[in-house]
DNA sequence: ACATTAAGTGATT
DNA sequence: AATCACTTAATGT
């Protein structure tokens, strides 16, 4: 199985030896809920193949995915409350058939000191699921500033009854309670889209831009 | 020519 | 998205 291979290229020999000896092989089918929210934490999962989605619940009880635990990766939340022995903020879904290895949470601290490669592959894990996370929040955001810069510029020519703006994009950014960085990358976006012109102070609204 | 300010970019968090 | 650090372009003196 694959499991022995992609083993290999993370973990050192002794640290193989010790999973091999203490984890649990665990086959989950389609759709069924590996890790409810409230549940405490016994074992830290592996997954060997197929993937996780990982949710949230909002207030009215919808379930927000938050994102896919995928071959050779492990949950991060589960690091964090395992450690703590917390109650589990989360519900973990199988996506597909799912195979998992157990490896039992009291392992966790012992082999963050023993095992370099264990350290390095609970600090990638968490590095990922973080950076995940905030391309999906930046997305969101992006969106809204993107929606708001537009609205912003549309009004302008409007009350200035000119496609020709006089503005810098600081000022825009001030207006808009965000950095100027981030409008003049915004900017330079919707120029390379054809909607509008740049220069220094100044921006050209294109027909295009008020399609 | 030099200083100052606006805008562009890449990398990091 | 925000921030930093740095570059490049435009303007003013």
């Amino acid at each position: 199985m694959e499991f022995e291979t992609h083993l290999k290229e993370l973990f050192e020999p002794g640290l193989q030896e010790e999973i091999e000896a203490h984890s649990v092989l665990k086959t989950v089918k389609a759709d069924e809920v590996i890790l409810d929210i409230g549940q405490y934490v016994r074992n830290i999962p592996i997954v060997l193949s197929g993937s996780i989605k990982v949710m949230r619940l909002d207030e009215e009880g919808r379930e927000i995915l938050l994102y896919y635990v995928g071959m050779g990766q492990s949950c991060a939340m589960t690091f964090s409350c395992c450690m703590e022995n917390l109650p589990s903020e989360i519900k973990a879904v199988a996506e597909s058939d799912v195979e998992l290895l157990m490896i039992p949470t009291r392992f966790m601290d012992e082999w963050m000191m023993k095992y370099p490669s264990w350290k390095s592959f609970i600090m990638r894990n968490s590095r990922e699921r973080f950076n995940e996370m905030l391309r999906i929040i930046d997305q969101i955001a992006f969106q809204k500033l993107d929606v708001r810069l537009i609205n912003y510029l549309k009004e302008k020519s409007e009350t200035q009854d000119s496609h020709l703006l006089n503005v810098s994009h600081e000022q825009i950014a001030k207006e808009l309670a965000t950095s100027r960085v981030v409008v003049s990358r915004l900017l330079k976006k919707l120029e390379n889209e054809g909607d509008l012109l740049l220069y220094r102070n100044q921006i050209k609204l294109l027909n295009k831009f008020y399609e």
